[in-house]
RNA sequence: CGGGGCGUGGCGCAGCCUGGUAGCGCGCACGCUUGGGGUGCGUGAGGUCGCCGGUUCAAAUCCGGCCGCCCCGACCA
């Protein structure tokens, strides 16, 4: 293509509602633009980069033998009534009516629509297994659209469901979904690390993410520096250790009360006891759906796992309660909230078993107990791994490792389901024996617009994008440096055409303008290779090639330009 | 939803406190100039100052309401 020809607007300012890199050079260097928050245009290039990664998607999904097919992007609201989603989902489901007003909805997942596809055109266990995926634009009503292309509210999705007669069978797609997902985000060019997940909404019992490592990452996620374990921080094991044992003979001083005035977080009441963190047990009161208030224990050095107490209450939300209603239920005002003697019901975290010496509150204002020995001042109903992970924890896995932490893109995610979807909404097949049976299903979906995002995030520099060759908009950029000198302009030309007629993806800056402009729009737009056509290296017959990702440039005589430039490519995919 | 910030030519901003002619840089158009990392000079086009209402002789500026956008938190495949 030619630039000259091709919507490209570059801005030289950094545009002022742009955070993260991605979203900033994104913007500057011509490939998208803000419509609403969390929604976006996608000018040519963009759509390139995007058509790039489908079709490595496509080829990998084809290739591990799913079956490409579209589904709608707005459906009745019945079908999600029958999942229970229609309620469930909330306010983040965009739903409308029609003329009629029948509810509607914009999908954010298509579970619903595929469940009903399959349950209506699937009848026998001949016909299973399958796998069909779909690449489409989704909508989900985020309640905090941010950074660009990467949480947005519309964003493109690949997202594959597949059906089985057995969970064995399932479980081996699921690992087939993993491998070429794996393939895929290679491909790319992007450094990646699958990691063990929550299930969240989806619902199901197995799943990884696969996180492209960014400090702009938004999830937080652990692995361990000897074994292959990893996982995202909401999922994360924590060890526990068994209590120490306990010497008989050892005098433990006794529980006492001490006066803490005004201080009520574990900070304060450490400082002003001059007693570590660790000495703590903070008492966090959670709210659960069902209004219930249940006190949670954890080491004061540490951080409750919501989603951890969510599922070991099994509760589909638990949020901190408010101080009213702290202190209408426990008479107590929080800050000096403990479990000794308190009315409600308490559940503890491994890192509280066996606590001696502790600190916690008193539930009087203003009074702390100290000299706590858990095992004999008081018992929570239950004692479960309810912290979240911290660099430095034990491998849950293995012996000898600990985990590090690190910030992650989730670029696509594999789950088990099971029968959740099949079982509710009616998708069965009939078995050898001509019995009736649910059909087991996983789902697998990659972020084709969030890996954009993430492509960037990896790969800049102060001067702008670096695509990995394998998802640039184009391959080659050919940039003679001054348009209206012939030499130049024909030399500009013949090459674009010699390297098109080699199925090179080639991109001519065509444009009138200085050298300097177009420099700095080259190295803006990011793409890899980059021949620049002078009058000095003319005269003496070569054309200069330069790496975007590394600057460094070669002379490349004019007549082998083509074969340098193809074999340099064929390298790069290859490698 | 809670907290904070912002809304003025296409983009980035000043002006607002202390009411009276709407300004700067970039970009854009034209001319000359320059021609290997955003060339220089000149001329020019382009703005209901987010919207609605109020105060006032007079509102970008003061007051009220609404809308939009950004950040932090809650939330989230």
């Amino acid at each position: 293509m030619r630039w000259s020809k091709t919507l490209i607007p570059t801005l030289k300012e950094v545009p002022a509602d742009a955070e993260v890199i991605s979203h900033k050079l994104l913007v500057r260097a011509g490939y998208i633009r803000q419509i609403s928050r969390g929604i976006y245009d996608y000018f040519p290039l963009a759509l390139k980069v995007i058509r790039k990664i489908e079709t490595i998607v496509r080829q990998e999904m084809d290739r591990a033998g799913a079956q490409e097919l579209l589904l709608p992007i707005s459906s009745p609201a019945e079908l999600w009534q029958e999942s229970g989603r229609w309620e469930y989902y909330g306010k983040e489901l965009l739903r409308f009516k029609d003329r009629h007003e029948r509810d509607f909805c914009l999908g954010p997942t298509h579970e619903e629509l595929i469940t009903d596809l399959v349950r209506r055109s699937v009848r026998s266990y001949r016909e299973l297994p399958i796998n069909l995926y779909q690449v489409q634009t989704k909508f989900r009503d985020e309640v905090r659209p941010r950074f660009g292309l990467m949480r947005g509210r519309e964003f493109i999705m690949k997202d594959a469901y597949s059906f089985h007669t057995t969970v064995e069978d399932c479980r081996r797609e699921y690992d087939n979904m993993y491998q070429a997902y794996k393939r895929i985000f290679t491909r790319c060019g992007l450094s990646f690390r699958p990691v063990e997940a929550d299930t969240g909404a989806i619902g199901g019992s197995l799943s990884h993410e696969f996180q492209v490592l960014a400090e702009s990452g938004e999830d937080a996620i652990v692995s361990c520096d000897q074994c292959e374990y990893a996982a995202n921080v909401e999922k994360a094991e924590v060890k526990g250790k068994p209590p120490a044992a306990r010497d008989i003979s050892e005098e433990l001083p006794k529980l006492e009360k001490v006066a803490t005035p005004g201080k009520k977080t574990v900070p304060e009441v450490a400082e002003f006891l001059k007693l570590g963190a660790n000495k703590f047990i903070k008492t966090l009161v959670y709210k659960t759906d069902s209004g219930d208030l249940i006190a949670a224990l954890v080491r004061g050095d540490h951080e409750i796992n919501e989603l951890k107490l969510r599922t070991m209450l099994g509760c589909r939300e638990v949020t901190l309660a408010d101080e009213a209603a702290v202190t209408a239920a426990t008479g107590v005002v929080t800050g000096y909230i403990g479990p000794i003697g308190l009315s409600l019901r308490v559940v503890a975290d491994l890192s509280v078993h066996g606590m001696r010496g502790a600190v916690t509150g008193a539930n009087e204002a203003n009074t702390h107990y100290v000299d706590i020995d858990q095992e004999r001042d008081f018992t929570p109903s239950a004692f479960a791994d309810l912290r979240l992970a911290v660099a430095g924890d034990p491998c849950p896995r293995c012996e000898s490792g600990k985990l590090q932490s690190h910030r992650g893109i989730e670029v696509g995610q594999v789950f088990y389901l099971g029968t959740k979807y099949s079982e509710k909404m009616g998708a069965t097949y009939l078995d050898a024996e001509g019995r009736e049976q649910p059909i087991e299903m996983g789902c697998y979906g990659i972020g084709i617009s969030r890996m954009v995002a993430a492509a960037v995030e990896q790969n800049n520099d102060a001067n702008g994008i670096i695509w990995p060759l394998a998802i640039a908009p184009f391959q080659v950029l050919v940039l003679p440096i001054n348009y209206k000198e012939d030499k130049l302009r024909d030399a500009g030309e013949k090459l674009y055409r010699d390297l098109q007629r080699a199925g090179v993806e080639v991109l001519l800056d065509d444009r009138d303008e200085r050298a300097g402009v177009k420099f700095k729009d080259a190295d803006l737009v990011g793409i890899p290779l980059r021949v620049t056509i002078g009058a000095k290296g003319l005269d003496k017959g070569f054309f200069e090639l330069r790496s975007r990702r590394d600057g460094k440039t070669e002379e490349v005589p004019v007549g082998e330009a083509v074969k340098v430039i193809t074999e340099k490519i064929a390298q790069a995919v290859q490698g």
